[in-house]
DNA sequence: TACCGTACAGAACAGCGTTCGATAAACGAA
DNA sequence: TTCGTTTATCGAACGCTGTTCTGTACGGTA
């Protein structure tokens, strides 16, 4: 119930928290208490994330990765959703850097399927991110600068605002739900190596034909495709089909459909 | 560690457990014990989390809803986890409900259209569904019969199984990740109504245009759309491009693209 | 009656996010 | 140097969570 007090410590010192901190001070000298950073925290979560999905981030073991203890983390972040937060969007940096020599090329959906596969690539293996991106604006910035990324990119073409805003939105929730459905696929032993992949995919395979023929006979007629797809490449396919039908739509350029451009 | 030795309550029956329970007869003589059945489980479990969100779904909670104790949920389901997935699932049997009637039009694509808006429709206003769709197919059928119900329009167009196959997931896909963006722009009070929608998106709005012009060109460009759009205009306008290139793909029917597609 | 499988109940446990007061170090002012 | 204040760290403690475990009531069968 209480909405901001602003007396948390957390809140106390608000911007002085980002980029502070003497982080990698640990072993010098005579010190005996453990020196953090915001980025430390941010980026032991992200290992924390990476090793032992969602379930693993806790902020004992957190601590116990810094060296510290458990109230100290709190200096830096007011709760676990902020954490979640700023994790997620401390891999977007990364798609950022990645991205960062786009925008010269002469077509500018060839742009965005480069950074709309970056962005992929990012949230692969990380099943924890879908949830978590585009929540704060305040806090999650590395997002706004990919969406304001692409939007660059269609703003190159004859289209509408609104369609610039909704193609813009729509790809972005496209690569968001691919890393959604795939991020649960495997239970929980797959991720970690102790069963294979390809076993899995194989039992999953013996289930759908396990069903019944006329109860799912589009399972039944693509169960092959399924055993032998890969990932990324029909993340592709699917991105293909939505920006075949942006370039439609940007080709077709009737003045009636567009308001004000400009 | 222990991956399944079968003793747990849960797994005693688990079989028996579907559709049994004489859910409803809680008044009836002297009675003293309440009782429970799967159905009545998973209906509270949607309603609580409708109300309240994924926090507001606690063992303690539903169980008091039911008029039982904690341990009686257990009968019934073995996890959590277990519970919002069949939570998930089932509010896709009102999705199967409303798409019954489809399947008879000349346009398999319409058919498609119809099918993934009311599967948007079922996410409105329920951010706790997108991280659970398609997790068991064990216990999540009607996923599974959603998924293949769109697969029999996909089955009408002239494509490659693989193609079919890529589409439909990458529709489900696209509805999924709409759902799991648009769950989480209300921090968490206007949700609950307490703040108005309009003021939160017009002090969002105020943050965009807070920004520096020359590093997000694009938000400013297009902040007076965000203040005016609506979130599912704006979904089928993502589909829309998705289900253009579709269409596109399937009238190019040219056969080397293809392979032994019967 | 005795019995047994089904179903419900609630105390108990370990672990979680979070709060809080104590406290150590850093730093400018006196 | 000494002091006082700010910055940062620490860990015990609190309330709540999912889950387990033990006990027990019910309905049917013999």
């Amino acid at each position: 119930m209480t909405t901001d007090d602003g007396m948390s410590p957390a809140s106390q010192t608000p911007a002085s928290r980002a980029g502070r901190g003497r982080g990698g001070g640990r072993g010098a000298a005579g010190r005996q208490r453990a020196s953090h950073s915001l980025e430390a925290v941010v980026a032991e979560a992200v290992a924390l994330l990476d090793e032992s999905g969602e379930p693993g981030l806790t902020f004992r073991a957190l601590a116990a990765r810094l060296g510290g203890g458990v109230g100290s983390i709190y200096w830096y972040v007011s709760s676990k959703d902020e954490l979640l937060e700023r994790a997620a969007d401390s891999v977007l940096a990364d798609v950022l850097a990645k991205t960062d020599h786009l925008g010269a090329g002469d077509d500018p959906i060839a742009e965005i399927r480069e950074m709309a596969i970056a962005f992929y690539e990012a949230t692969v293996g990380r099943p924890w991110l879908g949830a978590y991106f585009l929540q704060d604006t305040g806090t999650q910035t590395n997002g706004l600068m990919l969406y304001d990324r692409m939007g660059r990119e269609v703003m190159r073409l004859d289209l509408t605002r609104r369609q610039q805003f909704d193609a813009v939105s729509a790809v972005m929730a496209y690569v968001v739900g691919v890393a959604a459905d795939r991020g649960q696929d495997p239970p929980q032993e797959v991720r970690d190596g102790i069963v294979d992949r390809g076993a899995f995919v194989a039992s999953f395979r013996d289930e759908l034909r396990a069903l019944d023929v006329d109860d799912f006979p589009f399972l039944h007629h693509i169960v092959d495709e399924f055993a032998a797809h890969d990932d990324a490449e029909q993340f592709r396919a699917g991105l293909d089909l939505m920006l075949a039908g942006l370039r439609l739509q940007a080709g077709s350029s009737s003045a009636d459909t567009r308001a004000a451009s400009d």
